[in-house]
DNA sequence: ATGACCAGCAATGCTGGA
């Protein structure tokens, strides 16, 4: 089975290019970032022609995400349960596929604009919150999946300018720290369990001809748990949709699981 | 050297993104 995460960018807007890539990617599980919409506004009806259910938890103008999932959905919890918050940013929910259930948690990580601003420090206090959101999740679900735009780059290798951006956004050691905690606990990046090219980025800045100049971030992550490590056969990131007419500024990145 | 793009909201200029 193949599950997906990929920032839209605004749903309204890219509603088209997500349906054209699910006919050509008929992937079991796509989770989308910044919807920019609200809950009566989402396209439910076209992802159900589509062959999706979906759970979505949105707001308006900012964030949102949703899952989009061929088998049946439970369990759906909305945001980190216990951090009061403001803004959609999780979405979790319980995929009964043939393979058994498998836990799909899908966020969208605090930006954080600026290291020592007030969005950083909420980005901080909200990375806490989803450690220990995670740690519940996987005890309760050894078969989990956490996908998303984490608005981190892990490593140097990981950005286009690793030195010229060091403790920059994206870059500081704290955020890479929260990024290592994850994995501390279990969970594997899934893009790192084989070899890539290098530069692979998920995100390109729209200015300055970033996708043109590869001059990318790698911050949209999948990662599995040790129960699913065995079975994660590939992870590729798609940088065809990068290139359409009106694109989101990140791509799809798809794991395929046996 | 600087800023350069895109989306939403609302009303033409701002916020936010990364």
């Amino acid at each position: 089975m193949q599950v997906a995460t990929w920032n839209v960018n605004s749903l309204a807007v890219r509603l088209p290019q997500v349906l054209d890539w699910l006919a050509a990617h008929p992937v079991d599980a796509l989770a989308l970032q910044e919807l920019k919409l609200t809950d009566d506004k989402f396209p439910l009806a076209a992802f159900e022609e589509a062959g999706y259910r979906a759970a979505a938890h949105g707001q308006k103008t900012y964030n949102g995400v949703a899952i989009l999932s061929r088998a049946p959905l439970r369990d759906v919890v909305r945001n980190i349960t216990g951090f009061d918050d403001e803004q959609a940013r999780v979405i979790s929910a319980t995929l009964d596929t043939a393979e058994g259930p498998l836990r799909l948690v899908n966020g969208y990580f605090v930006n954080g604009q600026e290291p020592g601003s007030e969005k950083f420090a909420y980005k901080m206090r909200w990375l806490d919150a989803l450690q220990a959101q995670l740690r519940a999740e996987l005890a309760a679900h050894p078969r989990l999946v956490l996908v998303g735009d984490f608005n981190v780059a892990p490593e140097d290798r990981d950005s286009y300018d690793p030195e010229g951006l060091r403790e920059t956004i994206h870059h500081t050691t704290a955020e890479r720290d929260h990024f290592k905690a994850l994995l501390q606990m279990g969970l594997t990046d899934a893009f790192r369990m084989f070899e890539q090219p290098e530069k692979s980025f998920s995100w390109w800045d729209y200015r300055m001809l970033g996708f043109q100049k590869n001059r990318g971030l790698r911050i949209d992550h999948i990662l599995v748990s040790d129960a699913l490590k065995p079975r994660v056969q590939a992870c590729t990131i798609d940088r065809a949709p990068r290139k359409n007419k009106q694109p989101s500024d990140h791509a799809p990145v798809v794991v395929t699981l046996g």
